[in-house]
DNA sequence: TTTACAATAT
DNA sequence: GATATTGTAA
């Protein structure tokens, strides 16, 4: 059984970890922009493939895929601006949206509310460090797709529930079970969500932990340092295995509170802020080297892999 | 100028 | 197919 929609956001805050479960791994004392531009490594982390030299490849400012890595040195993007402005210009890896991170994200959606949910909005309340504008817009953008979906689905009369099968044939076929609804279904949809014209109460809403906050005087978010080493595979990626081999074995192999980041510091999102200030968002993030076979240098952030909803 | 959104690229 | 990036409009 679910949790009950009728308040699947009470309980958002007791899902979330107590700070001393947060990061009891390995945290990187340094800044992964430093630690690029010093051409430093993570002892702590395996170091997974030495990156080839590679000094006199054409200047062609394609999509690399490669920088933004933390643990990986050598930044021969040089073209135009050079060894300059290095870790100002890199990219970050990959986001990958668990089905965590895609909680956070739909929680931070219906406290919002469809109309007033947007990408900057969503991003401040889901406070996940590492976690850009970018990010949050395209997947609010398939987010939208997918509910559109439902909708669709549910008002055509059909099941969309759970269950539903097979299907992958045509565009129209229910496809509410497809690998691509997984992640959304494992988070369950606000029921107002679907029907756009009556909201089911707007009376008492959890007025998201105002919490006072810390505030670093960096100038960017650059992703926060990687907690834990998640594998994330690409081949595996339809089945969301847990590779939490390391850092958080659960005893009798039961993970039942999923780490995410504490709604902490939650600038008055729906309030109005004025300067830009960065809260303190939670260091959740998985930074994952790829360096498998087929996959050559496809870096992927991901979150913990935690246990379900 | 910034932000959201849709479309397109990787 | 999932995410990133880009283009355009508000």
């Amino acid at each position: 059984m679910r949790e009950d929609d009728s308040n699947w956001f009470a309980r958002w805050e007791e899902e979330l970890p107590s700070p001393d479960e947060l990061m009891p791994i390995t945290q990187t004392l340094i800044t992964p922009d430093l630690a690029l531009a010093f051409d430093i490594r993570n002892s702590n982390q395996p170091v997974p493939p030495p990156p080839p030299p590679l000094p006199t490849s054409s200047g062609l400012p394609s999509p690399n895929h490669n920088n933004g890595n933390p643990s990986l040195s050598s930044a021969e993007l040089g073209s135009g601006t050079g060894g300059d402005e290095p870790a100002r210009t890199l990219k970050r890896p990959r986001l990958v949206w668990t089905p965590q991170l895609h909680k956070r994200f739909v929680d931070a959606v219906a406290h919002l509310g469809i109309k007033n949910a947007v990408p900057k909005t969503i991003m401040q309340l889901m406070s996940v460090d590492g976690l850009t504008r970018e990010n949050v817009a395209s997947h609010l953008q398939k987010y939208r797709l997918y509910l559109k979906r439902m909708q669709g689905l549910s008002s055509g009369g059909g099941g969309g529930g759970g269950g539903g099968g097979g299907l992958s044939g045509g565009s129209s076929t229910v496809g509410v079970d497809a690998a691509t609804d997984h992640l959304f279904a494992s988070s369950p949809v606000p029921a107002h969500f679907l029907h756009p014209g009556r909201p089911p109460n707007s009376d008492h809403f959890l007025p998201f932990v105002p919490v006072s906050a810390l505030q670093h005087h960096h100038h960017q978010q650059q992703m926060a340092v990687a907690a834990a080493a998640a594998v994330a595979h690409p081949q595996l990626q339809g089945q969301y295995h847990r590779q939490m081999g390391h850092f958080g074995s659960p005893p009798n192999g039961q993970f039942d509170h999923p780490f995410l980041a504490r709604p902490a510091a939650q600038q008055q999102a729906v309030h109005r802020m004025g300067p830009p200030v960065h809260n303190a968002p939670v260091p959740g993030y998985v930074e994952d080297l790829e360096s498998a076979n087929g996959n050559a240098g496809r870096k992927v952030l991901t979150l913990f892999p935690t246990g379900d909803d």
